[in-house]
Formats: C-alpha cells, sequence, structure tokens
DNA sequence: TGCCAGGCCCTCTTTAGGGCCTT
C-alpha cells in the first residue's frame, strides 16, 4: 500500500463552525502494513472543555492548560505528514478540524482524505457496528490504549485499514493498493462494491 | 426569539425522515 498517515483528533465538541476546537492530534506514518513513526500531542487553543468531553476522552482543562499552543502543534504536525495522503476514520469529521485548524495558521492541506469508516461500510458490511472500536474487535485486531486518546486511535485506524487493504488482495486480488484506489473505492456506491471491484481485479 | 454539525446511507424515498459515525 501507498504510504499514508493516519491522524485522529480529540476537540471540544463536534463543530469547528459552532467554536469548538482541536485537543489532541495524533498521526501515524503506515508503510507496508506496519507504523514507522508517530507524532502526538496535546494542545492549548485556549477554549475550555466540556465536562462531558473530559469525561469521553480524560483530557482534562488542566492537561490542556500545561500543553503547547494548537498553533505550535499544528505548525509540528503539519511538518511531520508533510505532503503524505492521509487517512481518518470518519474523514469528513477529522478534515474539517484539519482545515480548520490549518487555516488558522495561515496554511491549506496539501492532500486529500481517505475514510476507514466508508471503506469499512464497503469492506465488512457484515460487521455489527461501523465504530472504530467495534471494528477493531470484529476484525481481532489489537487494542491500542485507550480509545478516544489521538494516538490509541490513530493505531487503531491503522491496524484497520491494514486489514482492510488485505481483505482487497485477498478477496479481489488487488495487487497495489494505494490511496487513490481507496478514494475510489469509498466512492462506489454500496450495492455495486462487489461488480466494480470484480471488474477492477480484471483489467489489471 | 429560538435555534444550534454534517455527510452518508437506508427506506414504508426522491415534494423525507431517521439512524449511524466522529468529539
Amino acid at each position: 500500500m501507498d504510504v499514508v498517515a493516519v491522524i485522529d483528533f480529540e476537540t471540544t465538541g463536534l463543530s469547528p463552525a459552532q467554536g469548538d476546537r482541536a485537543t489532541e492530534i495524533a498521526a501515524v506514518i503506515l508503510e507496508n502494513g506496519k507504523v514507522v513513526d508517530r507524532y502526538q500531542s496535546l494542545m492549548n487553543a485556549g477554549v475550555g472543555i466540556p465536562s462531558f468531553i473530559e469525561e469521553l476522552t480524560g483530557i482534562s482543562n488542566a492537561m490542556i492548560r500545561q500543553a503547547p499552543t494548537a498553533t505550535v502543534v499544528m505548525r509540528e504536525v503539519s511538518d511531520f505528514v508533510s505532503d503524505i495522503p492521509l487517512v481518518a476514520h470518519n474523514a469528513s469529521f477529522d478534515c474539517k478540524f484539519w482545515d480548520a485548524e490549518v487555516a488558522r495558521i495561515n496554511l491549506t492541506r496539501r492532500q486529500e482524505f481517505a475514510c476507514s469508516l466508508l471503506l469499512s461500510r464497503r469492506l465488512l458490511p457484515l460487521a455489527p457496528s461501523h465504530k472504530l472500536g467495534a471494528l477493531v474487535e470484529y476484525a481481532n485486531l489489537p487494542l491500542a490504549g485507550r480509545a478516544h486518546r489521538a494516538l490509541a486511535d490513530a493505531e487503531m485506524a491503522a491496524s484497520l485499514l491494514t486489514h482492510l487493504a488485505d481483505e482487497l488482495r485477498s478477496r479481489y486480488g488487488i495487487r497495489q493498493v494505494t490511496h487513490e484506489l481507496l478514494r475510489k473505492i469509498q466512492g462506489i456506491p454500496k450495492a455495486k462494491v462487489e461488480q466494480v471491484l470484480a471488474k477492477h481485479q480484471q483489467s489489471q
């Protein structure tokens, strides 16, 4: 598979348009099914964390007060991933926070996101749930730490992505799993996935 | 004043509604 950077944000809520901000980010570089590098940091965006989010993530206001600023962290993580294609679980969420946070430091995203949630709905349609934790359990993948912390979730999403790439190889004979192919697959209507991937296999 | 995310995906759909997923 292409080298990709799997990222995960923890935030104060669901919508940067409603004033929510990032509190933690992690990025892992995935190369040939192995995590070869990691970045993780809490960040202080100068906003309070609601109590139910503190309970959900374990990230407290006290922890954030001691963290480097969002400006510093977003510069570092942008440098870390460079122009490597990005992946996240429910990427529409992480993409909107990524774009909002880098816009604050006058940067622009240089690459596309692929989404392990959309891919899982197509490649693991029988999973009882497509939440990240439920998919990790369904596919017998290793737990990486406390759920709802950025590095653990990024590591588990990376494991899931590797599993999905293995499925593409074993079930459809796809030899070269590229980020571009993942983006194509996640956009196939669910009812046509089998048909399109079978055709792709024949055209290789 | 009152409201407050948004995209995907299914279905008893398309002049719509509701569950899933992310924090």
